[in-house]
DNA sequence: TTGAAAGCGATACCAA
DNA sequence: TTGGTATCGCTTTCAA
């Protein structure tokens, strides 16, 4: 067994709180004593104070959770989610504070238990889609969150940073609505838990599962309502999962149509680069593609797109949560956006 | 403040082990009391079992640390990096545990408390460079550790999991010097502390700092050997990091020599990226590069260079962390390399 | 099936 | 400057 400080004291011939000021307040012993202190510990292989009684004493750990609210391993998949991480990782390093990684089980009490489990002095939520649940159980722990947008239920202390998701995707299809197209598709993930890829019919935007996907596509449908073509006249693609492969294997069976849409705007820049995918695979008329979020391979595809700060987005999230703003107003941050028009959309071709 | 566990006890009218029971070991008393339990915590408000004093009382925590030895930024920016993280934690999810995420500071001391406060019961070292101090720490804690490169003073205990760093080197060395090439640059980081960007002249690949940058020197320095160019007549490049602009700034001046070398070995992608785009804006004859690692970006840059398993490293790595091997041979894990030939290699030019 | 007692390893306050 | 004492919140034998 290791020793403990309790040993190191014996040793010394000092209290427990002596040895234990030799490591936390220096200043609160000679420096002789401390260095004697110091030796015999060495010399007995004590390795220092146990971070866990320290914490435990101490009521604070040095370290803030992230969820994702899917696969741990999206996290580093995802060129997003790696940039959001990022940014969380630049502001935890300068304030010292260690990153702990929470993967969730898929059931939901694995996962509840993940979370009411994990040693953290706050939380950073990538993203909650109906699992606003994680929020809730953080706040019967009294822990702080910041999430990426703001809940439906916000109370005055919540912290969020996100973008103005719909407006942002009303900008890009305004954009291709003005190239003309009007036979148009929207593909999305997790708009309905457990659908199949492909077509979906939904009588309202509102019945869109994901709080993102949701907002994205509705402002999708807004840009188009005002061109005059409703909801229903709008091809809804869903995709398994929020990948390049998911992307390319919604919108397969839509692109194989007698009448194949002639533009196609997806709620993040994975799924669209999916559809160039599938599009270079099937051949065919040029189809218009937008992405959303602008990674880095956007540029190199020739996406147009919508560009979020995503490292901000992180390194915001990390110190709304690091050092809370005394004004409670300065806890929701709204990031701006932009459209980049890049090749990969064009005026629909004449036939 | 929150209710504890004996609050509920009290509430309930039963004792602390009951309650505790009542979470963790659902076997141990009678449902009802239970529900009973549990109906009274939830009234409470009593949000289950404290993480950290859980930790304490049982001794381990449910989380490993990954540390790397530079910023800890430096993880979700290095391709190779978050390759290797997305093995770690595919790994540390399959287990339900927690990846802890530790900053270092710059200061020796500081750095030196950081390893010792992290609250976890076992650490991936993604990459030790002069550092082996950390392993020392970390040893002292009685924690067990995982690194990518066997330790000069290695133990029997010790787990691995890495690459025959310099056979690989040699083998794309040894294609350069078969294109023809004999005006040879190479190009590593972190050669010595704190140089300046550009050429270094080394009395011996010995004198490198680096034990991985070492290696992967000594390997290529192999091949050229055996055609009969000797290490003083090879030129070698300093990075003063392991990034684009790193590369591209330590080569900028070899390029613009008189007698530009014919050939660059980098002894990573991310360098070898960056003399590409030192290449491409300095015009001049074609160089021929190569790259170490096979990043996605090397397939889209045709970059020559030696593919090794990144994920499988991240993956095993924890794996040997999380349930070490009952034969300590098994810890000790080398990974097959390839070597990937594209466009960026190719004869000498006929001047 | 339930409870009592004994820690886990440290920190912080206050007194000396 | 140093030490005593009371916790931090829970788990775990072991006995009832």
């Amino acid at each position: 067994m290791k020793p403990t400080l309790q040993a190191v004291a014996e040793a010394v011939g000092v209290s427990r709180s002596t040895v234990s000021n030799a490591y936390s307040r220096p200043d609160q012993l000679s420096a002789a004593l401390r260095q004697r202190i110091l030796d015999t510990a060495r010399q007995l292989g004590y390795p220092g104070p146990n971070p866990t009684a320290r914490s435990l004493r101490r009521g604070w750990v040095g370290a803030i959770g992230v969820l994702f609210e899917s696969r741990l391993s999206y996290a580093f998949t995802d060129p997003f989610a790696v940039r959001f991480l990022a940014g969380v990782a630049e502001a935890a390093e300068r304030h010292g504070t260690s990153l702990l990684l929470v993967p969730l089980p898929a059931d939901q009490a694995g996962a509840r238990r993940a979370v009411e489990d994990a040693a953290v002095d706050g939380f950073c939520v990538y993203c909650v889609g109906d699992e606003g649940w994680v929020v809730d159980v953080l706040r019967e722990r009294g822990l702080p969150v910041v999430t990426t947008a703001p809940r439906e239920d916000a109370g005055p202390d919540d912290r969020y940073v996100g973008i103005d998701e719909r407006a942002a995707a009303r900008a890009v299809a305004a954009h291709v609505a003005g190239l003309g197209h009007r036979r148009v598709a929207l593909l999305g993930d997790a708009v309905r838990p457990g659908v199949a890829p492909g077509e979906l019919r939904l009588p309202d935007v509102a019945a869109v599962a994901h709080p993102t996907t949701r907002a994205r596509l509705a402002g999708f449908a807004d840009a188009f309502a005002e061109v005059g073509v409703a909801w229903s006249e709008l091809t809804l693609l869903a995709a398994t999962a929020n990948s390049r492969a998911a992307g390319a294997a919604a919108v397969a069976a839509a692109l194989a149509a007698p009448e194949p849409p002639t533009a196609v705007l997806a709620c993040s820049d994975v799924l669209a680069l999916g559809v160039l995918d599938a599009l270079a695979e099937a051949g065919g008329p040029p189809v218009s593609v937008t992405g959303f979020d602008d990674i880095a391979e956007a540029a190199a595809a020739g996406l147009t797109t919508v560009r979020q700060p995503a490292e901000e987005k992180g390194r915001i999230s990390a110190q709304l949560l690091l050092d809370p703003p005394a004004d409670p107003a300065a806890g929701h941050v709204l990031l701006p956006t932009a459209l980049v028009v890049r090749t990969s959309t064009g005026p629909v071709p004449r036939s």
